[in-house]
DNA sequence: ATTGGCACTCTCGTACCGAGAGTGCCAACC
DNA sequence: GGTTGGCACTCTCGGTACGAGAGTGCCAAT
């Protein structure tokens, strides 16, 4: 019961060697093969013994007992881990990407290429995400008089995200007030964060409660009416390359489960948000997804935060089969997250 | 050779019977069965010999000579037809679309739950976009400076859509500049429809070549940054529902081909365009969608125009498997239809 | 430690068979 | 003449059997 993974060298290449094998094919790898493949002219039965001290050790898994063997999720980790490094992108695929993000000017937009150029570039789902939540900081905001009672507010965040709203409220403010509150908004608040403003506006009604003026009144009105609400239920989720699904899993129950699971944009945004950091400085490849979300047994996630500046202000990734190209989705989420911080820093 | 559709009360009520039976069965119906469920007390031997007619004028086909019938698409077209009428909405379902748009503001959002609502109702994928078109009517338009030469233009229009876009300008406006360009098109353009506004900013600006004056110089700089543009390409299409493909269609490829076409927004839009138009009043079915496209063999549109008063501002539909329940989702379609226009109106 | 050899296992494609479901048509019937 | 029972014929589908092929596990020899 060997448990510090495989330790001879010869082990780890044939460790790597099955994983890529296996990806490549599909089918369970027979030693046969392996050993046809394999410049060191080992015997088959020689590849049998390492692979038996693997597969004890967990790192493969046998269909039948007459069946080559498959990598397990173990094997995935390792094969991901020891890649590690040697990345690096095709000059076809960054023409591709650069090319797929010419004229791209906020945050909205990048995102929803990037799903799009992901699900192209790799054999999955390309997901990627704006987070609406409340830690963005305020750029501006404006408020203009639709009706009576009727008010339209936008507000654009620091990092490029622009929100509209259309708000009832109880009272009838005039253009004129509505311009004022958003000045007192602006000049006060610029660069704090959502919830930040929120709470200090709930303060300063309070502690103005005594010489109420007109402006607070307007602002409150406004706050009230979700003018500053960083409404978490509208995030901006973007997925493509479903399709891409169809080949990957045959069972039927399972797909029409998947489908449905990445339609959910709310539950798409936690999985995210719970694999993915501002801290975390590389890609992250989460191999067993079925921990989280059951039908997604046997699928990966490759994912990164999306900067600008230190912020995070999205996130983007690739949902595929544990049988896809690593190094090649590895290298080009990284390279889009690199180009999102630097695109979005030259827009501002 | 009879050409004009099914002539006798018999042979109707048969053809009927066999699209129904088939609808909810998904086998080829077989004399006997309809036989059985006829209080007509028919025998199988007959119905065979109104079976053969019927199969002779084009309304059935045989997957295989010992095998039932199935309804052609000529069959489903007469069905659709003969239920033209006999439109009700339960209850529940009224209840259950009502609670959906609770809380609607925009016609966004009201697409948005469309597509849900409408992939819940009925076996299909649900369908709903806003026109972005030239066609809309400007309520308003706003202009902020984000940075040098960065402008953010929101365009709001009368039928409650929202349209922001970061706008690269040569010049660098001011704040100031921006205020009198932005009061100078909606004190002279609002209800002017956007490729009218176009026509005119431009013939304005020739004819006040000569006295050549800030103002128009801003004007002019907004125009050619795009502030009025009707960008087609970026309409907002929300589809959802096509965990429902997964049951209703099985091969492999034609599963992964809808799916694909399913996400190129830009010809789906083509589609419902093609198919929809403001004048028609009723709900349309177009069964046969392999016309337009190929990997749609076996499906059908089930669509009607959202309107505003009496202007057009999108589109949505069910696409959904010839075998579906067409009375049910038909008054679905035309419930919400209506339903937008109520909406829509009173938000204003 | 490595290897050849060999028995054993499991899958997969093919062929075959019989039951079941349905039609088509004919002759009889009302 | 429309309707019906009867019957031969066709086609599908599930189950079984079988042989080829691929692979392993293990042992004895190197």
């Amino acid at each position: 019961m060997v448990e510090r993974g495989p330790t001879g060298q010869r082990e780890r290449e044939i460790l790597t060697a099955i994983v890529e094998t296996y990806i490549s094919s599909g089918e369970p790898v027979a030693s046969r093969t392996l050993a046809r493949g394999n410049k060191d002219g080992l015997s088959p039965a020689t590849i049998r013994n390492v692979m038996a001290d693997l597969a004890d050790s967990g790192y493969l898994e046998q269909p039948h007992t007459s069946a080559g063997r498959v990598p397990s999720a173990k094997a995935y980790r390792y094969y991901v881990e020891q890649l590690t490094g040697r990345a690096h992108l095709s000059e076809a695929d960054q023409d591709l990407i650069q090319g797929s993000f010419r004229g791209v000017r906020d945050a909205q937009e990048f995102m929803e290429r990037t799903s799009h150029v992901l699900s192209l570039i790799s054999s999955g789902v390309g997901v990627a995400m704006t987070v609406a939540g409340p830690r963005n900081a305020l750029e501006h905001v404006y408020f203009s008089r639709v009706s009576a009672n009727k008010v339209l507010a936008v507000v654009v965040t620091r990092s490029g995200l622009v929100r509209d709203r259309l708000l009832r409220l109880d009272q009838d403010l005039s253009q004129a007030d509505l311009d004022t509150a958003a000045r007192y908004l602006n000049e006060n608040f610029r660069g704090w964060t959502l919830d930040a403003i929120q709470a200090e506006v709930v303060r300063r009604m309070e502690s103005a409660r005594s010489e109420y003026d007109h402006l607070m009144q307007s602002v409150e009105e406004l706050y009230r009416g979700g003018a500053l609400a960083a409404d978490e239920s509208h995030q901006n989720v973007y997925v493509e390359g479903v399709s891409n699904l169809v080949v990957s899993e045959a069972d039927q129950e399972r797909l029409r489960e998947m489908l449905r699971t990445l339609e959910e944009k709310q539950r798409l945004a936690e999985l995210l948000q719970a694999y993915l950091d501002a801290k975390q400085e590389a890609v992250r490849v989460v191999i067993g997804l079925e921990d989280t979300l059951p039908q997604m047994r046997n699928f990966v996630l490759i994912g990164a935060p999306a900067r600008v500046g230190g912020e995070m202000v999205g996130s983007l990734a690739v949902i595929g089969p544990t049988r896809m190209d690593y190094e090649h989705t590895i290298t080009a989420v990284s390279y889009i997250a690199k180009l999102f911080d630097k695109i979005l820093n030259e827009t501002q």
